[in-house]
Parts: structure tokens; C-alpha cells; sequence
DNA sequence: CTTGACCCTGTAGTCGGCTACAGGGTGTAG
DNA sequence: CTACACCCTGTAGCCGACTACAGGGTCAAG
């Protein structure tokens, strides 16, 4: 090993930051193959795992799930990949988010109407928020 | 069975609308406890345990977790409880919210500066939005 | 008296993204 | 030569909210 233009995976895991199961984890996932191994079986991966490894961080704080981001290191591989599709790919993201923040939203102002009716004080009998709950009234 | 009085699971289940392994499932989890049982070990429910799966339908659509929510019953379930907790409950999950939905958006936001300096189309070799996560700068 | 719908318990599987072993083999410093 | 850190595979656990059996017992209709 450490024979310079490889990295074993607590190297790697160290250069990442992310833990060495994670490491292959992604494998198994199709995230993230080592180049090679050694006579003895030791993963042997490239500097540019590193990359990838952050490739792979910032697509998950946008949102992505590991089977989008493998999509999208698929079409990053091949320089003549469509880059319509990963267009595609994001907006559909983006809509999915929207969805998502719409939901909220619309609990968000449930709630904020419950707690607006609720002294904050007193027995339950009289909360409106668990009348609310409990009411015969559709909603 | 079938006393008048009493509702078995399969009909609870199809007067609420759930799956009997669900309402089993909401027994483990302490939401909801059968009345009684027959000679012969079947669950035995009242009427109100609609009003109660109302209740858990209701709140689990405002966000609130099983957990939550059997907190909330219990609450509700005293008349002398505490009204004040009920509200803090409320705002905490407010406030719980407010965070996703802030995350959310700038996800959305990254996402949407990405995809307007994206062609959407040509090759990935000069796609924006992977050499964005690719890239050496930090993000 | 049999059929078929119902009920019981207990366990295991699903989703996503890890995380934690157990029980081995390997590589290197002192 | 012996520690000790590292690596391997394979499996199991975690979170939350279900969902799906397997292998039994029960109940009502015909």
C-alpha cells in the first residue's frame, strides 16, 4: 500500500470525511467502485474519489437521493452525455421540493391558526386545538 | 360479537377507514387500547375509538409522530390537563416546520441558480450544474 | 358439519442512508 | 515476534409508520 497514486479506504475516508462503511456502502450502492485491489483484496481507489465523494455530498444537500446522484455521475462520466436530461433531472427536483414546502406550508398555517385560538393556559377541556382534533367537523 | 355495544377490529377498521394490522400496530404503539376483549381473545372496541382514530388521522396530517400524538391523547384525555403543554407542543412543531421548510428553500434556491445558467441542452461536458458539483470551489 | 370469513400472536419485510458488529486476514513498527 | 491498526465479507440494527405473512383459533351461514 500507500504506494502514492493510490488510497486505501481509511485514506480515503479521512481525505472524504465520511466513515469507512459509508465508503462501501457507496459501493454496493453504484455510487463509488475502487479502482483496483490489491494481491491481498485491499480496496485501491484514485485521487479523484475525493472529488466524486464531494460530488456526492453537495448533490445530497440539494436534495438528491443517492439513486438521482448515481444518475447524475453516470451522465457526468461521459463528456457527450445529455445535459438536457440532468435539466431534466434538477427541475424535477425542484418540483418535488416545491410540492414539499407547499405541505408544509399548509400545516404550518394549521397549526398557526390552532395555536392563535389557544389561550396557553387552563384545562384541556376548553384547548381548541384538541377540539379541533377530536371535533365531528370534516377538516 | 357483534353486541351492539362493540366493534371488532375489522369493523373499526372499515368504520375508520385503516387496516386492522394498523390499528393492531397503534395498540403496541399505545394509541390505542381495546376496551376489552371476548372469552375467546378478540379485541373489543366502543364507538369512540373512531373519534379517536379521527383524532390520530387529523394530527398526523398536521405532522405530528405517533409519539406526539399519544402525548396529545393523553392530554386530551383528562379534562383537568395541561392546556399550556398543548400549545407548547404546537409551537415546537411549528417551529419544527418553519426549519424544514427554510432547508427546503435554499435547496430550491441552489437548485433554481443551477438550472436557469443550465443551456438544457448539449453535451455534460459543459454543463453548469455538474460542474457546479463537481467543482474544486467550496459549496 | 363444513366452508369461509374473521380473529389471534409473533415475526419479518419495506423505504433511505447509514452504522455496527463478528470473525476473520494483512501490514508495519518496535 | 508481537502488538496493533488496518482491511475484508457478510449480516444485522437503527429511525418511523406501516404492511405482510405464517400458523394457528373462532364464529356464523347454509
Amino acid at each position: 500500500m500507500h504506494e502514492g497514486q493510490t488510497l486505501s479506504i481509511g485514506r480515503l475516508a479521512r481525505a472524504s470525511g465520511l466513515g469507512v462503511e459509508t465508503l462501501r456502502y457507496y459501493e454496493r450502492r453504484g455510487l463509488l467502485a475502487p479502482a483496483g485491489r490489491t494481491a491481498s483484496g485491499y480496496r485501491q481507489y484514485r485521487p479523484e474519489a475525493v472529488r466524486r465523494l464531494r460530488f456526492i455530498r453537495r448533490a445530497q444537500a440539494l436534495g438528491f437521493s443517492l439513486d438521482e446522484i448515481r444518475e447524475l455521475l453516470a451522465l457526468a462520466e461521459v463528456p457527450d452525455g445529455d445535459a438536457g436530461r440532468v435539466k431534466a433531472i434538477t427541475q424535477e427536483k425542484i418540483a418535488d421540493i416545491e410540492r414539499r414546502i407547499r405541505d408544509l406550508a399548509r400545516m404550518k398555517a394549521s397549526l398557526e391558526t390552532l395555536a392563535e385560538r389557544c389561550p396557553g393556559h387552563g384545562p384541556t377541556a376548553q384547548c381548541p386545538i384538541l377540539d379541533a382534533l377530536a371535533g365531528e367537523d370534516d377538516a
